[in-house]
DNA sequence: CCGAAACTGAACTGAACAGTTTATAAAGCT
DNA sequence: AGCTTTATAAACTGTTCAGTTCAGTTTCGG
C-alpha cells in the first residue's frame, strides 16, 4: 500500500534498515557486508533478504529515509513570520548541522560515489535531500517576496544560491578531509557572510 | 632521482601510467580490476606489480599527476585589467569547465569516495585544484580592491562565495546524476546570477 | 491450540579479484 | 656472441562476499 519495491512482510523490518543504517554509514557501502549488517540487525541474513531484493535497494532505502528524517525535522521548526534574516539563519543552520554532521558527510560520500554505477542512489539522495529543502526554501522567499520583505526574480536561483553560499569554504575543506570538524566560529564567519551577500542582493 | 616509491624501472612505466588513468577514471577505485588495467596498458601484470607495490600506490599516483596537469591547465593568462565583472566571467566559465566535464566529475566523484579510506588523495585534490584556484582568485579580487573596482572585507570569503555561487543548481544535479549534461544556456543563467550577486555585495 | 506466515542458522555456490610464482622469451648493452 | 635486465603469459593461492537453500523453529492471529 505504502512501499512497493522493498515488499515490506513482517515485524522485523525495522530492525533491518536500523542494522543496515549503523553499518553503512560506519563502513561506506562496498565496504558493508551484508553478513554485518544482518548481525548488527540481529536477524537472519534470510531474513534481510526477504525484504530487500539486494545490497544496493537496501542501502537506497536507508540512504533515502535517512534523507526524510533529516528534511522534515529542518523544515518542520521554522518560524516564517520572522524577519527574513533571522529565517534563512535557522534554514542554515539546520542545513549545516546535517550537513556537516558525521552522517551527512558519510552519507554524502557513498551517495557521490555510486552514483555512478547506480543511478538512482544519487537521484533519491538528490530528491529527498538537497530537492525537499530547495522546495520548502522556495515557498518560504515566495511568502516572503510576498510580504515585500525581499524582492527576487528567479526564486530556484535564489534558494540555490543561498544553500551553495553556506557551503563556501567549509565543505569542500571537510569533504576532502584538509579538516575533520568544524568550529561554531567558523560556522558563524561563513553563514555571516552568506547572509550579507544573500541580503545585499535580495533585500527589498 | 625525482620519484621514490615507485622506484621506476624499465621503459614501460608510461604505459602502465596511462592505462591506469583510463581505467581507474571509467571504473572508480574500486570498480577498476588490476587485470583490466594491466589489459589496457597493454602489459602484463608481474610488469604492473613490478613498477608499483599495489593497487593504491597506483591510484595515488594517477590521481596526483592528474590533478598537478589539471592545475598547471588552470593556472592561465588572465586579463586583469578589464572590468570585474569581465574577469569574473571568465574566471567561472574556465572553472565551470572543468568542474563540468567527464574527466572533473569522475576525478572528484573518486577523491570524494576514497579520501575516506586514503586521506591523502583527498588533500592532494584539494590543494592541486580548488586551493590553486582559490589562491589566484584571492589574488586578483585584491588587485582589484586596490583599483578601488571592488570592496571587499574578506577576501577569501568572496572568492570562496563566488566559486560556489557558481556551482548553484548545475553542480548538485550531475554530481547526483538528476543530469548528465549542461548546456550553454543553463551555464550562462547560473554564471550571470552568480556575478549579480556577487557584485550586488561587493561591487564599488 | 492449530496452522500459516515469519524467522533462523548454517552450510553452500559461484564469482570476483589482489597479489604471487614460474618457466620462458625478448631487448639492450659491450 | 654472451650476459643482464626487463617483460610475458598463464596458472595458482587465498580471501572476501553477495546471494541461495533448506530443514527446522518461533510467533501469532483466529
Amino acid at each position: 500500500m505504502n512501499e512497493q519495491l522493498p515488499i515490506r512482510k513482517g515485524r522485523k523490518f525495522g530492525q533491518v534498515l536500523d542494522g543496515a543504517r549503523t553499518v553503512f554509514l560506519r563502513d561506506g557501502f562496498e565496504g558493508a557486508s551484508v553478513d554485518d549488517i544482518a548481525r548488527e540487525a540481529g536477524v537472519s541474513k534470510a531474513t534481510l533478504y526477504s525484504y530487500f531484493p539486494d545490497k544496493k535497494m537496501l542501502f537506497v532505502e536507508v540512504a533515502s529515509s535517512q534523507c526524510r528524517v533529516q528534511a522534515d525535522e529542518a523544515v518542520c521548526a521554522l518560524d516564517t513570520t520572522a524577519p527574513p534574516r533571522e529565517v534563512l539563519r535557522m534554514v542554515a543552520m539546520k542545513f549545516l548541522g546535517f550537513m556537516f554532521s558525521d552522517m551527512g558527510q558519510r552519507i554524502f560520500r557513498i551517495c557521490v560515489a555510486e552514483s555512478d554505477r547506480f543511478p538512482e542512489i544519487g537521484r533519491d539522495f538528490y530528491r529527498f535531500g538537497p530537492m525537499t529543502m530547495r522546495t520548502a526554501l522556495v515557498q518560504y522567499l515566495s511568502q516572503a517576496c510576498d510580504r515585500q520583505e525581499l524582492k527576487i526574480d528567479d526564486l530556484p536561483l535564489a534558494a540555490d544560491q543561498f544553500a551553495e553560499l553556506c557551503k563556501a569554504d567549509l565543505w569542500p575543506r571537510l569533504v576532502f578531509n584538509v579538516q575533520d570538524s568544524v568550529t561554531e566560529a567558523e560556522i558563524e564567519r561563513i553563514v555571516d557572510g552568506a547572509l550579507d551577500t544573500f541580503m545585499a542582493r535580495y533585500a527589498a
